[in-house]
DNA sequence: GATGAATGAGGGTTCATTCAT
DNA sequence: TATGAATGAACCCTCATTCAT
């Protein structure tokens, strides 16, 4: 039972976070939210601060996990881009929470938590620079600065993956893939320009 | 005299809300920061709530008023386009602000105040997405959603603008034009693909 | 077995209270020290706070049976009074036990503890108080206040005893003793004794 | 208007820590004993420690000062002794409060408080110290220890002059100073002074 | 009007006590 | 019966708001 009530703690104070930030976030209210106890909350965690590590260590080690096994497969260049940012997608709440708490916590967090968000986020990005350089390199893409596109490819992922679909309706992953091919793939000048 | 001195509260809090956020930002360090007396601010606004209203309130007038501006001007597709999405990097602060602010508002801002940011996102994505319609309509640009278009426009000028420059040197606003041309205009596609 | 068990941690919560006074004391480190749950210690106090009252009880009884026997036993004075003292010095801890929480039970202690740490010290006071007087009777001891000479007598052999050790070496016994007789026997003692 | 405040906070801390120690005392009892909110105790001292770190600091120069005013002005050995005596007596109740504090903030207390608590009791001791070596040097006294000597004369001033009075009636500083030469003035004083 | 000292509700944390197992 | 996980009242501290000067 005390694995289920650690987990419900987390999952609420996961779900706090994301809603409401870490200093909108009160223990009471993740209390109230994982139906448990004050009390009951400190006999998993020291503090809030360490609950929240833990919650950043945990998504940190899950997407890190989870980019070993895309990389670590060898298949064609865009097929591997695509699986990357797929396994993103399926972070897209974890993500939009590091996000946050990293902005948020510029200002109160430990540095070490800064330094995972700032880590995980790295990781992501240099993965996808390195697919990018290698399409670069056997001609598959035009030659461009591999950074700065890895950068967009990210934003332009999680833009239409978590972003849009809090205003508008969420897009299936199909369709996210067929606009990524799309926009950057082709472009949107027509075949004659005027 | 009066009007300096409200404007210094803005200012400062305008300031420390862009470091702090919203439970970040105390009423002790905006008086501080503006020079003033914490009686003075409550002079000007009647809480907390109120003054980052009015913060609000103004961003998004000056960024309506931006938006009427460039639109009002008749000129060719790209370049109203180009000026829109300029004049929104010139607000790159104030919308980094807003976003930050509606984040951490879902908790405890007013209503209205959240209106307000929902209302000039929209505001903006409306008229970019005219602009693309109108692209569209005259063969400037290909067949696409114009909507899901204007988004990602947005997202690609924030992302280039704001966060890019948090990591990385931060980009002239030419490069940032270049880039846009570079990715959205003539896509990443080889021009023979293998 | 459950006597065992009851004493376990009746001795736990004695040690932990030296230690640590009365606040400063959780029933979970009572627990831990006794090695026994802590719904255990419920089964047998009803509180906290009953818990140390029955240690005062406990002890306040051990010094009444001690003084008691010492009092029975009739000899001559100097010995009977030396017997009476030395009997204190045998419960040198629970002695400083008591005067700490007497202090701190102030507060939160129920009167029947107060009361009762009140008692004891008085018991004994008056037991030394009457060998005192029945010295005087006897032309043993020059004519003093008996009750003022019994209150410093103890405050010598509990200063000598207890917190003289706490800073230098502590002495034996013999050397209370014979400290004991240095100071107040001389100066004490008529210059023609009868 | 501040200083009183604040003053009043440091009254009421001071009588609270007598009465129920350090843990027994909350920051609301405090406030509401000075006649101040609770926010105010935090205008004026940082936290609960570092209020009660200012009780003793300054508890510890006044005893400080005395000591050295009286140890200044060069007059004959008991009477500088009385002198010396009778201004610890002045502070009876910074006194207990000390030794009070001392024994609860083993566990809790900064090191800063602790030594300083020490140091103190150690000025004491060694001035008085220093008066009976004198004293015994110039025949005035009897070969003793005057370390233990010196510790004894302080356990019989302080019991006498604090502990007495709490559960008999008081007694005036000559009685204090009569029962002083009483006991130790003719038990220590050799048959034939000089 | 301007000031900032004063207030007290609310947040993080501890621990005596209870109760399901 | 024995256990210790769970509870929540109460503690220390912060900060938006008020009001005497």
């Amino acid at each position: 039972m005390e694995i289920n009530r650690k987990q419900a703690v987390l999952e609420a104070a996961r779900k706090s976070l994301s809603l409401f930030g870490y200093k909108g976030t009160t223990m009471d209210q993740v209390a109230r939210m994982a139906g448990v106890s004050k009390g009951s909350i400190y006999s998993f965690f020291a503090s809030k601060e360490e609950l929240f590590d833990e919650i950043m260590q945990e998504t940190i080690s899950e997407m890190q996990l989870a980019l070993q096994e895309a990389a670590d497969t060898d298949q064609s260049v865009f097929e591997s881009l695509h699986r990357v940012l797929f396994r993103v997608l399926e972070f897209r709440e974890q993500h939009e929470l590091l996000a946050k708490l990293y902005n948020e916590m510029k200002e109160v967090g430990t540095p070490a938590a800064r330094e995972a968000v700032v880590r995980i986020e790295d990781q992501i990005l240099f993965f996808v620079e390195r697919q990018i350089q290698y399409a670069i390199d056997t001609g598959k893409m035009k030659p461009c600065d591999p950074k700065v596109t890895a950068f967009l490819f990210l934003k332009f992922y999680v833009g239409l993956v978590y972003e849009w679909g809090q205003r508008n309706t969420p897009l299936d992953n199909e369709s996210i893939s067929h606009l990524f091919q799309f926009y950057f793939g082709k472009g949107l000048a027509p075949v004659q320009p005027v």
